[in-house]
DNA sequence: AGTTATTTAGTTGTACACAATTTAATTTTA
DNA sequence: TAAAATTAAATTGTGTACAACTAAATAACT
């Protein structure tokens, strides 16, 4: 019936798929004390970098669009992590900026990778070699839905 | 523990965030002519096998609860892929099993495989060792999350 | 047997994710 | 420069995910 190859492939994808909904398990854990979600920390952890940037500068880097992020970044306003506002440059781009407490959350998420890696223990060879495997398959993707 | 270790740690689970979703982007072209989901196919696989499974059996297989397994299968039904019926032996259990109509798009889905593969070219060598990575980070999160 | 514990689905509420559309602001171009 | 095209967010609607809880059926135990 089916080649090997095409079998092989439908598993990756229900693992990547699977692998996922686990990370996210994970860190939901890790960030229960923090309580914020998986993409909201994305969102933190370019906050803390450059402090302000647009919803869509925001979207490009996290692959996000205004759909996904307005009514995110409108619950991280609620609770006080964030702020928004129209740029007076370009009133159509909205600027998000950490706000006090927002920051004051870096140091509470400075444990997480370390906590991260005990949870899934890989070889540093295995774990460059993945990464490697998956910017690729990421290229290839993300170059066809474009 | 090395910092770049955390960091890239960090990435990796960046990266099979973006990669389901850019997965899952993919299949909802590839289904779409099919009008089911991702989620949705992955129960037809199951079933193009072996009929019919409780709804527990599909959450085993899926990593999926009920709050998850019960709307989908409902619009499963509501589409007329799918029947459910309360088992006769054991009156908790529901029996999920495919209709005429669900079978019906196995056909329509044997291309969808090698159309997967089409749009993300890898070596075999690649992709098995992708798949062992993923397997055992797999068994570690799901070790974890009991 | 009768009570207690466990199991199985379903329900409720929250939070993404994204397609499709809308609105307003800015650019482009005719 | 006025009209057309483009851009940036927001909105609307659908579909997962999952935690926490409920209800009903079955199993286990005294």
């Amino acid at each position: 019936m089916k080649s090997e190859t095409l079998k092989l492939e439908n598993q990756i994808c229900f693992k990547i798929y699977t692998a996922e909904r686990e990370i996210t398990k994970l860190y939901r854990e890790l960030l229960k004390e923090l309580n914020v979600t998986y993409p909201q920390y994305l969102v933190l952890l370019l906050l803390w970098e450059k402090h302000s940037l647009s919803v869509k500068e925001l979207g490009q880097r996290l692959f996000l669009d205004s759909g996904t992020l307005t009514p995110m970044l409108k619950r991280m306003e609620m609770n006080g992590l964030v702020e928004r506002k129209r740029s007076e440059q370009d009133e159509r781009s909205v600027i998000v900026s950490v706000t006090e407490k927002g920051n004051a959350l870096k140091e509470k998420a400075e444990c997480i990778p370390s906590q991260l890696v005990d949870n899934i223990p890989m070889g540093k060879e295995e774990l460059s070699t993945l990464n490697e495997t998956l910017t690729s398959m990421l290229e290839q993707l993300q170059n066809h839905s474009k």
